[in-house]
DNA sequence: TATATTTGTAAGCAAATACTTACATAATGG
DNA sequence: CCATTATGTAAGTATTTGCTTACAAATATA
């Protein structure tokens, strides 16, 4: 089995995104996360399952209650991938202009214009 | 029918990723694309309609040749959500700390210390 | 024009997902 | 100790996903 989670795939899902925003304001245990929602108990609970495996939540158990609460320095790593892109996307748009530049240069050097 | 697709659902799959950050690069036609991975070209021809449907990624039609380009801002959507999660935990941390210091400077009064 | 290239898409299928109900377990409170 | 509360988890199911192969269509090229 050994089911390997990711933060992506735990972000994928609308109801474990509206989880993360509520105990992103304050820690909360499953069953006041579950009444926020409209599916069942156990529906919560899975999804909290998910969110642990990736370690975007992690379980403070109190008593008989588990609170959850969220890490968010995890979520980040979505926000390192996307400035990655943003990188690799802003060197691609300034070597395009370079190579525009070039071109210019040269064709003016010939002659010609547009 | 009439599919929703979104970015987080669209950004979930790892190969989408990778195709996001590859074309973050240099925008490709679907064959050089397809190329990068060990799937078959539909199946990458599939991924792309996920990208194109959720606006991450546009086609230049150019002869038989269709280049993916990414729209990065549709991917800083996902960076603002993170944001917005971090701007509410910040909050809740603040309140945090100004409770406790609330508590030490009335244990005080009390002449309580810990 | 005949052929090769680039691509979309349908059909079929195995696996994963998200949900439900039902039951089990452990802590709390009288 | 018994009832309540908070939770996990199993079983079952409908839907979605990601992939494949096969075929179609449109453009380019010899």
């Amino acid at each position: 089995m050994e089911k390997r989670r990711d933060i992506y795939q735990a972000i994928a899902d609308p109801t474990r995104r509206e989880i993360i925003s509520l105990i992103a304001r304050q820690s909360m245990n499953l069953n006041a996360i579950a009444d926020n929602f409209e599916a069942s108990r156990p529906a919560i609970s899975q999804h909290i399952k998910v969110l642990t495996e990736c370690g975007l939540v992690i379980i403070r158990q109190q008593g008989r209650e588990r609170y959850c609460e969220l890490k968010i320095d995890k979520l980040k790593e979505v926000t390192s991938w996307v400035e990655e892109c943003n990188k690799y996307w802003n060197a691609a748009i300034d070597s395009m202009e370079d190579y525009l530049q070039q071109l210019q240069t040269k064709n003016k050097k010939h002659g010609k214009q547009q």
